[in-house]
DNA sequence: GTGGAATTGGGCCGATCGACCCATTGAACG
DNA sequence: CGTTCAATGGGTCGATCGGCCCAATTCCAC
């Protein structure tokens, strides 16, 4: 079964594997349409691309994988995003393709996941190393910190909202001490007020913006 | 000839457009590719995907057009962005579809370019006519403002990294009148500081973070 | 075990901020 | 012609901010 919101990409791929012997079942064009699809038709394998509208890929696998977790689903995405590809992993992904492979690849990912292996793009596994080695060395991101720690737990309250002495109090540390945190990271984020270091912050990707 | 940075997505077309009559002389991945392939080939028609690495779409078409004013360039989109569409038109583009549409669209569009036609996706006829309404009646949006212009300059002033008196000094204004708008935005946007109506203000989209 | 960095905290002071009053002008809309 | 609202500005006042001086503790690395 075919599932990508493109109707140009769900055709070429629909003769690609057809030319390669496969049975195509049906095609959707979202998440939601792909996991009642999935339910009734009960494909052996499921291609699915990973941006939907609708429901995401990532979403529509984990339900999928929920209700019949004998169906293998294979993602297809645009990018190499270590982040999604280990939701989908989670998520009970069976495989994982960037769009950029030649039909043979294709053809070969589909086999190997009706076999019961995983298939995954060469281009991933490099992808996946680093993303095991970050997740396994996290001293090494302690090194290269611009900000500790704290400084960033002050920054990331007065993004929140806090005010100094708010600050404080959720710390458990006294008004100066925030104080003393923000003239720290003022200078290491070259700024010169509160607002200025909390938008370098998150220009920076050192706090988030609910 | 066909240009898109994804494999998988050139052969499946390279396919329907070879069973439809079509000969496709060559696939590019990138621009740069596309523009010495073009210069080379010398193809009736290219189909030619906006987002690329190396060089985008639209900067290719550009060039082409440049070079080889004969050859009429079918531009594929993934979205229907009018920003795109406009820019890709002024570059010299023949033609602009969206992924999202069948074989039998494709091909059409094709044999309308050769014919020195332009062909438009259906979805994009309405993001047209929304673009020139925009264009043509500037004034409603005008309307449903949450703060003013003079707040909004304000706003991004204090974005850019300006005190109270230097954004004073850019609007020609007192400093007074400055604190004033920004009481005024505290109130309209939920915010106790200016720190908080900056971040707000960067959630909605008011002001923008170089 | 010594040195450096992080975390904690103090005081002081001038500058700035935000809240709360207020007024005037001009443009827009009915 | 009156009303509304944006934009301009004034003043005051307490709270906060940021800079600059300082020091104690802890903990990790070399």
């Amino acid at each position: 079964m075919l599932v990508d919101d493109h109707r140009m990409l769900r055709e070429g791929l629909r003769r690609s594997l057809e030319d390669e012997g496969f049975d195509v079942l049906g095609e959707a064009a979202d998440g939601l349409e792909a996991v009642r699809m999935a339910a009734e038709l009960r494909p052996e394998v499921i291609l699915m691309d990973v941006t939907m509208p609708e429901m995401d890929g990532v979403e529509a696998v984990r339900r999928i994988h929920e209700e019949c977790p004998e169906i293998r689903v294979v993602m297809l995405t645009m990018h190499a995003d270590a982040d999604v590809l280990a939701q989908a992993i989670r998520a009970g992904a069976a495989g994982y393709l960037v769009k950029d492979c030649s039909t043979d690849e294709i053809a070969d990912a589909v086999r190997m996941a009706a076999n019961g292996d995983t298939a995954l793009s060469p281009q991933l596994a490099s992808t996946m190393l680093e993303e095991l080695r970050r997740l396994n060395a996290p001293p090494e991101t302690e090194e290269d910190r611009l900000v500790t720690k704290r400084e960033e737990e002050v920054l990331q309250l007065i993004a929140d909202g806090c005010s100094t002495p708010e600050v404080a109090a959720k710390l458990y540390i006294s008004q100066k001490t925030v104080k003393n945190h923000l003239a720290s990271v003022y200078q290491k984020l070259d700024a010169r007020d509160r607002t200025q270091a909390v938008l370098m912050a998150v220009r920076m990707g050192i706090v988030r913006l609910d």
